[in-house]
RNA sequence: GAAUCAUGUUGGGCAGUUGCUCUCUGAUUUUUAUGAAAUCAGGGGGAGGAAAGUCCGAACACCACAGAACAGGGUGCCGGGUAACGCCCGGGGGCCUGAAGACGUAAGUCUCAGGUUACGGAAAGUGCCACAGAAAAAAUACCGCCCUGUUAUAACAGGGUAAGGGUGAAAAGGCGAGGUAAGAGCUCACCGCUCCGAUAGUAAUAUCGGAGGUCUCGUGAUGAACGAGAUCCUGCAAAAUUGCAGGACAAGGCAAACCCCACCCGGUGCAAGGUCAAGCAGAAGGCCUCCCUUUUAACAGGGAAAGGGUUGUUCGCCCUAAGUGCCUUCGGGUAGACCGCUGGACCACGAUAGUAAUAUCGUGGCUAGAUAAAUAACUGCCACCCGCUCUAUGGCGGGUACAGAAUUCGGCUUAUAGACAUGAUUCAUCA
RNA sequence: GCGGGCGUAACUCAGUUGGUAGAGUAGUAGCUUCCCAAGCUAAAUGUCGCGGGUUCGAGUCCCGUCGCCCGCU
């Protein structure tokens, strides 16, 4: 397994774990109140984290929510081994979204990967602590 | 050389690191084993001119369907192109702009060049045309003009009149002459309009020519007008001199009002549709052992065997048996998976036909196929633009559009930084 | 991907054979009251989402465009 990879194992693509996450999952919002990330721990599935990335429709044009969408993958991907190792450590099976708040086109019409990563760090860390 | 406009082409490049997706090759592992799945390594492919809006037209799929008509919808000068179109090309008419040329004192007209145009029918019928105005459509007399009558020559009454005034977006062809009581296509010339004929053209259309004369009678205050008749003229029919028809100023605008005419259109859309198929529910069938004790039998007790689980095997241990049981088969079919899914009205170049759109032929090429949805992120260098600075072939900072495939094509519309090419116009400089 | 609807005053909505765009609420000014509320009176408020076209004249008819909402799975 690549150490920065994110294979499609790795990421949520079945619409009952959709549901389940929205149903019963936990919400929580970056710092900016710009990201928000919905997560929610599975007891039955494998060790690990799956992880999907959301942008609204209402945020912007497809070539920015596309964008946007890219540079949170890329945030994740490159500091996903928080999580992971925390995972493994305690077998368990955490899905998330991460998602946009109030961030969106008419707010940042250039949007940089430097602009994003410490925003996705923050979740990150503030799922570390919950779990 | 610069600016503007139009048309067409293009839509930053190179290298490195880390990733995603499809595909090919190889290795390892697992398994229900000539197959499949997972992981790793290597090679190759990976957004657009609009992928957008979803406004038209098709292909393809399913449903419906003998055929025709109605309803409903769409299109609308003519010809061609196309699989088809509301698209494209060419031509014609209208409108606008320009000024090169001709005519003219001028206004302007003709020719030319460019742009633009939802451009069938108002003489099938219905409807509407606010306000103003006398009157808004087979009409009408407010002011004015003219005639007649009454009487106190200034008014009233009756009538004629659409030339002038006034109203309005629009007032019943224009202009001049004749004519008249005053006027009027009332008559005439020219222009315009409509119809007919000839010529040119496939056609829209363009050009040219033509669209009666004389006389009599009646109604009418004159004039006009209307009606009737005779003769000549033109065409047709009969047939040997007869019959019929024609000879015009008629017709304001609106059909993106209803409508009429011509032509076209069955409906739904890849979330079309098809294949396989867990689970749950349904139907059919089968299995649930043997021995001993006891008993009518069942139940119960003991033993043996069978099936499943436990750690790779054996032993051991646990669970199972007439009910929420297990197994097999069947049809429909959900979740899910796969197909449809990319080689096609394809692209590039050349030749031929054609004014062109386009067509045909030849050669070469294969150019995304995802599905909570890949095609990316970062760094460095270069290219172009802007700002600041200065040691001026430099340094620093910033910017490089619009925008992301989703069954596939042909168009249209809209968004768009910059670069290049061609043409037209204007300006400047030089010879 | 496909289909349907709506944009009019600050807000909620009317507006038909095309002819100067209205109602309620809110706000403003005045009257009334010792003061406020309620009540009464008056005036003001509109590039009818935007851009073209048809028409003498478009909120209305036609074309394009922008924004918002809803349905089908």
């Amino acid at each position: 397994m690549k150490i920065f990879g994110l294979s499609a194992k790795e990421r949520i693509k079945k619409k009952k774990e959709f549901e389940l996450l929205y149903t019963k999952g936990k919400t929580i919002y970056s710092a900016s109140q710009k990201l928000k990330a919905i997560y929610y721990i599975n007891s039955i599935g494998q060790v690990g984290v799956k992880v999907a990335f959301v942008v609204s429709r209402k945020s912007g044009k497809a070539v920015w929510r596309n964008r946007l969408k890219r540079l949170l993958r890329e945030s994740f991907r490159l500091n996903k081994a928080i999580l992971k190792s925390m995972c493994e450590e305690k077998k368990i099976n955490l899905l998330l979204i991460i998602s946009s708040n109030t961030l969106n086109q008419k707010n940042n019409k250039k949007i940089k990967l430097w602009d994003i990563m410490p925003e996705v760090l923050d979740l990150m860390n503030q799922i570390k602590l919950r779990i």
